[in-house]
DNA sequence: TTCAAATTGTTTGATGTCAAAGTAAATCGG
DNA sequence: CCGATTTACTTTGACATCAAACAATTTGAA
């Protein structure tokens, strides 16, 4: 059974389970998930061969991003990369295991550390980034402007309701 | 900086630095992304104090949808939950110990079993659907027919394209 | 009938994540 | 200047998940 019929089939199933509730905001959450997955999976399934995997990526992703020096402290690392510090702790070990980054003192702040993209961890940077927005691009190569343009509206406008919700008014 | 300026400035500087690809698709991407993790991270808080997981709340959900008797085999609640068989077996594991499932022998074919929801299962499995449906209906409530409309063609638009990507032709 | 192949669910081992506790250093109020 | 608080990162412990190996059983073809 594929998605789009996993999801009809639950709601139809729900709606005559429990015919007091609405689904249709439920379905769209639904949605949302089946997609996120798929494309993160899809996007993880691109940089495999690098070996490295989308928490990693993100971190070379936000160096990379970073501009001439290539350099950031962890704190920032996590919150552009919306990770625990313990799991960026993580993150870190194994790139710098890879020899794609290295930590260094920070002369300021003894508290602190330097996080230090390396040449090979720029080239895997780059690389895994074009396949990424190669596949991205690809994937919705079959919508037009439009489409694109009242997709990216709607997303918008979702994660303006989101952005409330997580912040209690 | 909240999610919104995330992603704007995650594509802003990644244009900067590499001017030669193109990233709106991407960007689509990322939105799902977040907008999936927040509106399951919000569903998750709304059934926490019942003690379940939305992990666990899938294989109850999938067993109270199922009709009248509420019964079904691991196999099939795996590809309804779209969780792995071992995913599957700590689920259950857990939900025995909490009392919401009892695990039979299937009378017909001694390799499997069958799981069937207790009262107690059923009865939080719907206090759960009625908060996450009404939940998620609040999450839109701002959005007129109509944006719902779009919003859910567009996601099927999407899903149709995710679904051949993920079945190469 | 018989035995190889397929199916079903569990176990094992590994991974990636987070929360909370821990350690070290910087900051700030008195 | 000094002690309490805050900040920065790491360590520890717990958890959910998956892939692969496994054990038990059924199916199906010769």
């Amino acid at each position: 059974m594929d998605h789009q019929q996993l999801i009809s089939e639950t709601l139809e199933t729900w709606a005559k389970e429990r015919p007091d509730l609405n689904f249709a905001a439920m379905g769209i959450g639904l949605k949302f998930d089946i997609i996120a997955t798929a494309t993160m999976g899809l996007a993880a399934e691109e940089i495999a061969d690098l070996g490295i995997n989308l928490g990693e990526f993100d971190v070379l992703a936000t160096l990379r991003r970073n501009g001439k020096n290539g350099v950031l402290t962890p704190t920032e690392i996590a919150s552009a990369a919306l990770v625990s510090p313990s799991g960026l702790t993580h993150r870190l070990t194994q790139l710098e295991k890879m020899g794609h980054i290295i930590r260094q003192n920070d002369p300021n702040d003894r508290r602190s550390s330097l996080v230090r993209l390396t040449p090979q961890g720029r080239k895997i940077a780059d690389q895994a980034i074009e396949r990424i927005s190669e596949h991205a691009t690809q994937t919705v190569s079959s919508f037009s402007a439009d489409e694109v343009e009242v997709l990216n509206t709607a997303l918008d406008k979702v994660l303006a309701v989101i952005s409330q919700r997580l912040t209690p008014p």
